[in-house]
DNA sequence: ATCACCGGTGGGAGCGCTCCCACACTACCT
DNA sequence: AGGTAGTGTGGGAGCGCTCCCACCGGTGAT
């Protein structure tokens, strides 16, 4: 495993051609081998494979890409706004799932920041070079026009959160409508009546969906709708604090708050505390993400779990396919390819 | 921007050679004028870049790949070991330097799993096609074979954090001694005298650094080390609350803690609720790495804030130096590539 | 026996670039 | 006048692969 037996001259690594030679084939055959084609008489790819492992060959990506006119990569894309917005479990656990599908695969995958107009320009080029042969697009606001640039380059993406319930890209998303009834049924359940929402931006499709989700099942509970108790937030945790300030002004009796991230409960918590307020005891808080400041908050805050690595899993799976098929666009078969996973609620003592 | 000029039969896109019709030079020509040469006429580069802009002519990589044997990407490896390593700040924070830095060149970066042994060993393939410039150690153990196997293959590569104080490689760390140093003055300062340290993994230098701060920062405060005030923890929040047990059995008039990490920290922290001690008016808290769960703690805790982004932007512009040197391990000169970061003290309520 | 066919194979062409040698053409020295 | 640099340029060779056409020999149908 360390040292490899002859090379090439030059200490270079070996070639098809070497591949080829050593194992007394044409470097066609040696090339059918390596890519699976099943073409091939099992004696002959016995032989090639011995020559491989004796040689360590390993495919040259760059020839392979040029000659093939596919780079093997995907990337994604991180459109990072104003915040760290993947200091977040959210990117990270994606992440991991994104890792664990590739694995399977022979795809690597590329890392691109698209967070400034610098950095847009930069991945303009990237895909006009048709440098990746797929996109992945992880929130992505209403109002971007990658998805089109994307389309225009016929390069198959799949977003994560589609961007408006006519999304025409593959998607993969969380159920974020059942996400927000589980957590106001959950606090409806436990006795409280008086629920209030802190919405996330909503020019964020899947913020606009939880706040349905609250507005149905507070309704089907037999409670109206109170727009009152619904005040718009912005995912941050100022935002939380302002609009739970906001709330109580309006409401002072209010006894539970689903909050749209855990990040704007954290902020709804400081508000509610500085009111005076007891969490759990006069009001309860559930967030949304379930990340790690929702274990280490005091007291712990019940939230919204979104099976986030499994979606990066699915994005891939999703992706690929598309790659193989080529067919970027006017595919058929949208209907399967948008999916939505369930999430769970994660009980702790805010509630 | 929209749509471009003639392109070459097919809708392809515009070629080195047809830039060169175009503006009619040769091919040749045109590639030095991409390639920032400095011989050529201005009135020469002026056509040329008149034509690449007309043809909106982006140079295909793989080709150039080929040609001149390199890739122009370098790899981020991620050991990512048993648990979600970079669910943490520390990652993310990294990533960002990283991500800008890299912002100014024409480098790409790609993300690499090598977390369990298939992972591994489909690296080692990737780095024996060498497939990457250069790769970006983060979080290496002291017996990771990785460094060793970049070393052969004569691939550039930079860690963050050395293995020990003999590390070879290139390396961008923060000031692990100087951290743990400010932490145990700060509290010495505040009054207190009896602080015990809890430990990161001793298998990593840093924490061994860490461990060497407290106990020279306590011998210089006139203070002896008291070997029983110091506990081994392994950066989780289990490992913490175990240790912290362990001092308070040992040590029951211990009114301060440093904690190697903040997650340390929290496991710390309920260890000195559940023995029924105030946080700070008993026992005051340190941790280590800012991260979200400090601020979000209750109390805010007091943490040792490492210049983490500033890290990835240094590790990226060491690597770069070194990919341009093409003298990987040979090259003079390490004094100047091992870099030491200062770190911050920053202060709340828990101290 | 003749022919079409097909699994299996070899190798030419060519992907789009960089490298480098060769070739002007211009100074500037002897 | 002949040499000798030096500057700018064109284009051949070749990087290592995939694609595809040609070919070979063995079947089965006619």
């Amino acid at each position: 495993m360390a040292t490899h037996g002859a090379r090439g001259r030059s200490g270079g690594r070996p070639t098809l051609e070497e591949v080829a030679a050593r194992a007394g084939v044409g470097r066609g055959t040696v090339s059918r081998v390596i890519n699976g084609s099943p073409r091939v008489s099992d004696a002959t790819r016995a032989a090639v494979e011995a020559a491989v492992a004796e040689l360590g060959y390993v495919p040259n990506t760059a020839a392979r890409a040029l000659a093939a006119n596919r780079t093997d990569a995907i990337a994604l894309v991180v459109p990072e706004p104003e915040t760290r917005f993947f200091a977040e479990p959210y990117f990270s656990d994606m992440l991991k799932g994104v890792g664990a599908a590739l694995a399977d695969t022979e795809m690597q995958l590329l890392l691109i920041f698209a967070g400034n107009e610098r950095e847009r320009a930069r991945l303009a080029q990237y895909l006009a070079a048709h440098r990746v042969d797929g996109v992945l697009l992880v929130s992505v606001h209403a109002d971007d026009p990658l998805p089109d640039l994307l389309a225009q380059l016929e390069i198959p993406a799949v977003i994560s959160g589609p961007r408006s319930s006519a999304e025409t890209l593959p998607s993969v998303d969380s159920d974020n409508y059942g996400g927000a009834r589980q957590a106001v049924e959950h606090l409806l359940s436990r006795g409280r009546t008086r629920v209030a929402h802190i919405t996330g931006r909503l020019d964020v499709y899947g913020a606009q969906r939880r706040v349905d989700g609250y507005r149905e099942a507070m309704s089907d509970a037999g409670h109206g709708v109170d727009e009152g108790l619904i005040e718009a937030g912005d995912f941050t945790e100022e935002g939380g604090y302002r609009a739970m300030v906001a709330l109580l002004e309006r409401h002072s009796d209010i006894d539970a708050v689903f909050a749209a991230s855990d990040v704007t409960a954290a902020g709804a918590r400081r508000a509610l505390l500085d009111a005076g307020r007891r969490i759990p005891q006069d009001v309860a808080l559930v967030g949304y993400d379930d990340s790690a400041i929702a274990r280490h908050m005091e007291p712990p805050l019940t939230s919204v779990r979104q099976p986030i690595e499994e979606m990066g899993r699915r994005m891939i799976d999703l992706l690929l396919t598309e790659v193989a098929d080529r067919r970027p666009l006017a595919s058929r078969g949208l209907e399967r390819r948008q999916m939505v996973l369930a999430t769970e609620l994660v009980s702790r003592s805010s509630s």
